[in-house]
DNA sequence: TCATAATGACATTATACATGTCAATTAGGC
DNA sequence: GCCTAATTGACATGTATAATGTCATTATGA
């Protein structure tokens, strides 16, 4: 009887951790990016191309959720402070693709080592069956959140 | 050799959950207020005064962690709403404490059911142990990352 | 009592997006 | 190949969620 009352408790919490979680990611982040040129948000541009190789605006936007347009201004940002660069597109002539350049897979690969290494640090806290269990339940229950979301008018 | 490479990146993929998690649960609270006169940040007020009783508005937002002018903005919504009302504050002549009326508790009280329910089906997915691990884990290294970002200059 | 801090109120600014529009262009159905 | 509908970049505007600044008032505590 017990669980029966805690279980939505403690998954409550989970849910509401995330919150925290995700600021104090972002501020690590930008802590990390003191000194480079980088902002959050440029570097999540990079961060795409690195894994991902060449891409037009609009399929980053798809792979960030968010919309097109303002993924245009990150990535002119990007441009301008010459971290990527416009290649042509075989599959589309008005929409060129964005590509690292040195200095910006440089910057991005150093930025994600480190981060990487912080990584590290903390996962010797825990196990190996922690961290993937607890991402496992996170990664479900967002599924299942954005479901009942989407369901029904 | 296989999980000193895995548990960072797992616990990297982890942490940039988050964020979809965050927006997860905020669209599914949103859909969940529908039809009431709540808005998500009224929601926060009132969540307080009922677990945490009566309170003037510094100490709401300092257990929302965020800043005092923003949250008599929320506090002022719920006050205009009818949800809650002040009180003399014996401590304090100038801050008055705020409780919830009838209304207001009858409000918070049915969209916590309701959202508790919601918990309960989604919790059916999972063990009791997966879900106080996850939540073991997200909350320990949130409190990680706070002490990495605050730590030197 | 008197300096200092706390408080509510209000104004300004910042961030991180969403939304709307438009002209140019491109892709796809025919 | 042609024509319509969709895509794209560019730009403008709107919005939600805060942080920050300021000020007059009023407590608080040494």
């Amino acid at each position: 009887m017990y669980n029966v009352i805690m279980k939505p408790k403690t998954l409550y919490d989970l849910v509401w951790t995330s919150r925290p979680l995700m600021q104090a990611a972002e501020a690590c982040v930008e802590k990390g990016l003191a000194g480079t040129d980088l902002t959050v948000r440029m570097r999540a541009v990079l961060e795409i191309l690195l894994s991902d190789g060449e891409l037009p605006v609009p399929d980053i936007a798809a792979k960030l959720e968010i919309q097109r347009q303002y993924v245009q201004v990150m990535v002119n940002e990007t441009l301008a402070s010459g971290f990527t660069v416009q290649r042509p597109n075989p599959r589309h002539k008005r929409s060129p693709l964005l590509a690292l350049t040195g200095q910006g897979r440089a910057l991005i690969d150093d930025i994600l080592q480190k981060e990487m290494a912080l990584m590290t640090h903390i996962a010797t806290d825990f196990t190996d069956d922690d961290i993937a269990t607890a991402l496992r339940v996170v990664q479900a229950v967002t599924v299942k959140l954005k479901q009942i979301t989407d369901e029904q008018p």
